[in-house]
DNA sequence: GTAATTTTTGAAAAAGTTTTGAAAACTATC
DNA sequence: GATAGTTTTCAAAACTTTTTCAAAAATTAC
């Protein structure tokens, strides 16, 4: 069956969608706030998002204009009463429909059932996402997109895949030889400090999240995430 | 389903009259003045026009008037609010109804309906559409047309080619070996620098949207919104 | 504490990639 | 088979990345 992701800070809110749509046989998973959202977003794949336009931390448009950069996810928004200005900046945004509080779950349920229909053709061509994130940070290994606290920081190629191997290695202690012949090529034969080097490069790409990379002495490097 | 015509000069408001529209299963296609209208009416049958009353280059009076002399297509006016009211009103120019901005989509899409039903529906056969749109850009693969703000951005068959496999796959990293492959056919033995042309090429006829396509050195490009 | 070893760093040289413009080759269409 | 439009080729220019190397810093061993 789909999945849903509903987003709003209030409980109560949450728990009725969830009651409705766990009884039309939906799964659902919840979010606080639009900050939370994009999170898991960026880990798991919905197949429709229900999110409040009033949140704290991150409203429902900021959330659902970052969404859409990495997803395609149908949304359904929640706006207060006469917001006009709302519903359309909301479409505007790219989401697909919305509905005006206080709602009938009802009614809500039947739009639920109508976008999941109307996209639902596409959904099965859709692209699997492949992201890795620890705290601000986040590794999308398919776009090659790399941020930190949702700005992008741009790489080279090297430490694009120097990076990436560490990562997806990641809490396991890489030999020299083993970065080396692994993102440079088994007949790699330069210099012996090319790898320090590049470590550095990306230690200075990665800002406060160069404490990832720990140098393991007389051996190579470990990425790790606490 | 229906076809519509949507005659504004903001391309704020046609992108908001597009997705009401294509939410309800209209076909539509975009002017930016009344010139343009009259041009896209004298090659194309819509079932509805939906025009804006203040335009530059030839106002939505004087478009409805033209128009009227070869064509019966039902003309939905919009006009700021108390701009010109009794012309309008007095349905002198021939429109079969007027929504006064700001407009609530809602109202204007029932409005739609009405009108269509009332002057017999459409006239055309049934097509699904299937269209990209980001800002003023828009794609639709079904009948292959490319607007930027409205405006027809004509290609050639390479540039479509491309484009479309690429905002297909918008938000992945596609390596030069992936695109060259889907796009010119795993077989192509032609010269290295090929894609790299036609990505110029592309980016020419992209103008400000050319800023979509990020090159990603070492491996090939990206189509990306935002 | 000192010497030996290893890693980090900065800067410059070398290597590599992409962009671009222009011309040549190709392909329909009349 | 001439023409107009499209695609491909190619090489120079623009731009970026990688590598090298030696000095400095850090760590370890004795």
């Amino acid at each position: 069956m789909s999945r849903l992701l509903v987003v709003d800070d209030e409980f109560r809110i949450r728990q009725i969608i969830r009651k409705y749509a766990e009884f039309e046989g939906y799964t659902v998973e919840e979010a606080v706030d639009g900050m939370q959202a994009i999170e898991i977003c960026r880990k798991e794949e919905f197949d429709l998002i229900i999110m409040d336009v009033m949140m704290p931390e991150l409203d429902g448009f900021s959330a659902c204009r970052e969404i859409r950069k990495f997803r395609t996810t149908p949304i359904i928004m929640l706006s207060a009463r006469g917001e006009e200005y709302d519903k359309i900046h909301g479409f505007e945004l790219g989401s697909d429909d919305y509905v005006v509080k206080p709602f009938s779950p009802k009614e809500l349920m039947m739009r639920v059932a109508a976008v999941i229909k109307r996209t639902g053709g596409e959904q099965g061509e859709q692209v699997k996402k492949d992201v890795f994130t620890y705290e601000g940070l986040s590794v999308d290994f398919s776009a090659r997109i790399v941020t930190i606290d949702g700005k992008r920081i741009e790489m080279t190629p090297k430490e694009y895949e120097l990076f990436f191997y560490m990562v997806k290695n990641k809490g396991l202690a890489l030999t020299r030889e083993k970065l080396i012949s692994e993102v440079w090529g088994y007949d790699f034969f330069g210099d012996e400090r090319t790898l320090d080097t590049h470590i550095k490069l990306l230690r200075k790409s990665l800002g406060e999240y160069s404490k990832c990379i720990v140098t393991l002495r007389g051996v190579g490097y470990r990425f790790e995430t606490n």
